[in-house]
DNA sequence: GTTCGTGCAAATACTTTGCAAGTCG
DNA sequence: CGACTTGCAAAGTATTTGCACGAAC
């Protein structure tokens, strides 16, 4: 994974800042991961390495790196923001409105769409991040279970409630 | 735009929840907006009608309509999280990842893949929401100038700064 | 020695919770 | 009544800022 330091450290210094040990650190404990990381988890994976490293670094570090292009940010309602490599593949996400529980879907499901955007507004390295929102099988159940028994207890309440 | 309310209504009732005057409120001040809302911007508004509903009763509200699938929640990164009505049409986002301005674009965008979505993962009414990060025009042009001018002051500093 | 970065502590912003009181069928 | 809601105040989290010190040209 380490051959992204060299172009990451060229970025960097072409803008005009520095590749610190704080920063190289947050950079490749992102890098490393299998999967996108909360701030929480990647505040204790650095500090696991330094446990110096303030928070207030891992945020300012954050919003560098995904001003450079480095990393990218996602914030799912309801949780922590959450970020990943942006070498890696996008991820997109299936979300139950209702339990929160999440789906990763696959990065192909866009196609060229990205191309397209950077050409008609004039974009540039443009990166997509797909939300779909709905209620998963098991919270679907629940709801009409749900409406079932309260219509019910309804219609047996009326008569009954009058006893 | 009223004609919503009635449905909303029986669709609070027969989760068990009541169309309170204050769910009332946040639910149409959210409907007649042109655009989405922030917590803060719908605060405003509803506080404008009655300045006694309390703001935890506006996340409370909130947080329920979200779940009913009667408003859209949605986070970019480094905003407040924003609203809006279930019935419009979905707007998506392309974001400069520099400046943060934001360009609204078309929903029909992502034509069916909604539908794609709910038959291979069995979930129900599901709403997209698309983000696309990149940097708009003018944030690409300092950048690069930024650059040009680093590359320049180092080819001088150089051979200077040994003077 | 000047510019850029950092850690710390304090300040700010955002969101949730407990609870007593209010509504309404 | 009894289930559901609300307002208020307090607590809990999350994030940002000011500043003095340190590191790297």
């Amino acid at each position: 994974m380490h051959h992204y330091v060299k172009s990451s450290n060229e970025l960097l210094r072409k803008r005009g800042y520095k590749l610190t040990p704080q920063r190289h650190m947050v950079l490749s404990v992102i890098q490393e991961a299998d999967s996108h990381l909360s701030i929480d988890q990647i505040t204790e994976r650095v500090q696991k390495l330094n446990p110096n490293v303030s928070l207030s670094t891992i945020y300012r570090t954050l919003e560098l790196l995904r001003e450079l292009g480095l990393v990218r940010e996602n914030h799912l309602p309801g949780e922590q923001p959450h970020f990943e490599a942006a070498e890696g593949m996008a991820h997109h996400h299936l979300v139950c409105r209702q339990c929160r529980s999440v789906i990763h879907l696959d990065a192909t499901l866009l196609g060229s769409l990205h191309e397209q955007l950077q050409k008609q507004y004039h974009f540039n390295d443009v990166t997509l991040d797909l939300m779909a929102v709905g209620y998963c099988q098991a919270c679907w159940q629940a709801i009409l279970q749900k409406q079932v028994a309260g219509s019910l207890q309804g219609s047996l309440e009326s008569p009954e409630t009058q006893g």
